[in-house]
RNA sequence: GGUUUCGUGGCCGAGUGGCUAGGCAGCGGUCUGCAAAACCGUCCACAGCGGUUCGACUCCGCUCGAAACCUCCA
């Protein structure tokens, strides 16, 4: 059996064997959210689809440390005016002051981010809190010769970063490609290379936002927050940079130019990109204004949903397609992983109340007559049947992080479990063991999926219902079925659906 | 225009050179006081056209269509 997990490098455009640069430690870097906004659908799909690799390298024993930023100073608005700081235009607008607004909205985003069920990685460091170390790096590329000083303003050479260095190796670009294409405001730009960008920003008088530096009063360029603070937290040289892949270009490009220039050598082994959650086809995203907040899901207040989707839903949706391929929003899909969800966790449910069944004769098969009494041969599949299941599904996570397949693996493993419930299967101890352990490994603690309804109160709960249902079997029992349905309606009422089987009646919290 | 990627059944989504992905929905059964759930069976597929091959949905080429990035965006 292959142990080794391989992960898909967006350098290479393939997928390579995963080797720790300085095992059992592991480093990971993602580029988390700027906080000007409630988060949406957008901002949910890396931190979920990061938060499984940081649970998988965690199972597999590795010691991750894992950083993502919140990004607190703003970047460069372009269609607003120039040079002016994302954050200080909504705070002046709401008459706050901006680092309210970020406090605000990192906070929000936390929240939702601990509903989604996501592991608060191990430091999420703030680019506001950097800034020296930004400041650091500008002198260190300076000091190499990549960047220039103009009327308090720093850039970054491309041009001559190029002659050495090969910009455009990660998103496949090439630079004259650039310049011939970047076309607008030329005149009056400060940049000797239409491809050049800011390593720090001379603020304008109206900006807010500003810190004193040996060039100006002024803030950080776009990409510089990333790269000085995955050298600060997870050194020269580290693991794992992942985020969306419309940070590709320009901004980590960028990175890898300045960490080149600043260090001198690579600082990034495995580059990963989840792809888009996008809506009718088009990517869900804050410019095209189409996208849907998680508390508009949560609540189901949005004109485009027609119910409230919880967040194990969300996650769910998520995790059931691949990370690298866009992923498209409509009710039918929430609703189908919502029932998808409730189905894999009523069968672990299931599988807590079954027996293990003795080791006994082949069930009739076929139902063709028998001249004589059939050997015990062991069942179809038997024990290898769990643990090949319990493979595939480290086969899959090993496969480049392949959750969709994981969960096709879970919900075979549902199959057999409902099978042994109605008797049409048996499942021996080791079985029932083993299944367990794959529900708790992979369900609960990689995809990191759990189950909602359960809370404090559930031993009382229980305690009620068997009383309740209790009374309602007696109620069946001389046929009164008045008193038996109107138990179950009310119940229903609470949202509680109660199940008559054979083996007498369950119950359950939708 | 350039770069990157994609086009799978009613919907969402895996995957592979020859063997059922899976979920949801549909249909037919079993079970059941009724219901729900569950189980069994079943329908619907690989954008189009060429090529390579014993054989392609899977490789190659072209056509058509879509998206992301090239400006802040997860």
């Amino acid at each position: 059996m292959d142990n080794q997990l391989y992960i898909h490098n967006t350098l290479s455009r393939r997928k390579e064997p995963f080797e720790p640069i300085n095992a059992p430690f592991a480093g990971m870097y993602v580029c988390g959210p700027t906080v000007y906004g409630d988060p949406h659908l957008g901002h949910a799909r890396p931190a979920i689809t990061f938060d499984l690799v940081f649970r998988y390298l965690q199972h597999l024993g590795y010691k991750v440390r894992y950083i993502r930023n919140i990004t607190d100073v703003g970047h460069l608005v372009a269609d607003l005016d120039e040079g002016e700081d994302k954050i200080a235009v909504k705070a002046r607008v709401e008459q706050v002051e901006p680092m309210e607004i970020a406090q605000y909205y990192a906070d929000r985003y936390f929240v939702y981010m601990d509903a989604l069920n996501v592991k608060r990685p191990s430091i999420e460091p703030r680019a506001s809190g950097h800034i020296i170390e930004q400041i650091l790096m500008v002198k260190q590329i300076l000091d190499a010769g990549y960047a220039y000083i103009v009327n308090g303003s720093v850039y970054f050479d491309v041009e001559k970063y190029s002659k050495t260095y090969n910009y455009g190796q990660l998103s496949g670009r090439v630079l004259e490609d650039l310049m011939a294409n970047t076309r607008s405001l030329e005149g009056q730009d400060e940049k000797q290379h239409p491809a050049d960008f800011a390593l720090w920003k001379k603020a304008q008088p109206e900006h807010i936002m500003r810190w004193p530096s040996p060039w100006s009063d002024g803030f950080p360029g776009w990409h510089l927050e990333c790269s000085a603070m995955s050298t600060k937290y997870l050194g020269e040289y580290f693991d794992i940079h992942g985020g969306g892949m419309d940070l590709l270009f320009p901004h980590h490009e960028s990175e890898i130019a300045q960490c080149q220039a600043a260090i001198g050598h690579e600082s990034v082994k495995y580059w990963l990109h989840n792809n888009m959650v996008t809506i009718n086809g088009q990517k869900m995203g804050k410019s095209l204004g189409n996208f849907i907040t998680l508390d508009e899901f949560f609540t189901g207040t949005h004109a485009s949903l027609v119910q409230a989707y919880s967040p194990m839903t969300i996650r769910f949706f998520i995790l059931q397609a691949h990370y690298r391929s866009t992923l498209d929003f409509s009710n039918e899909a929430l609703q189908a992983a919502e029932k998808g969800l409730k189905k894999l966790l009523a069968g672990y449910e299931t599988l807590g109340r079954l027996d293990p069944s003795p080791p006994t004769p082949t069930p009739l098969t076929g139902g063709e007559e028998r001249l004589y009494p059939s050997p015990p041969t062991p069942l179809p599949g038997g024990e290898g049947r769990i643990a090949t299941i319990q493979r595939e599904c480290y086969q899959a996570m090993n496969d480049d992080f392949n959750s969709p397949m994981v969960m096709a693996n879970l919900f075979e493993s549902v199959r057999i479990i409902n099978s042994a419930a109605d008797k049409k299967d048996t499942l021996s101890s080791q079985d029932l063991e083993l299944l367990k352990q794959i529900f708790n490994t992979f369900l609960f603690d990689i995809l990191g999926l759990k189950d909602e309804k359960v809370n404090d109160q559930h031993e009382l709960l229980d305690g009620l219902m068997k009383l309740v249902l209790a009374i309602r079997q007696k109620s069946r029992e001389t046929k009164d079925w008045g008193t038996s349905d109107q138990i179950r309606d009310t119940l229903q009422k609470l949202h509680i659906s109660v199940k008559d089987g054979k083996e007498g009646s369950s119950w359950n919290i939708d």
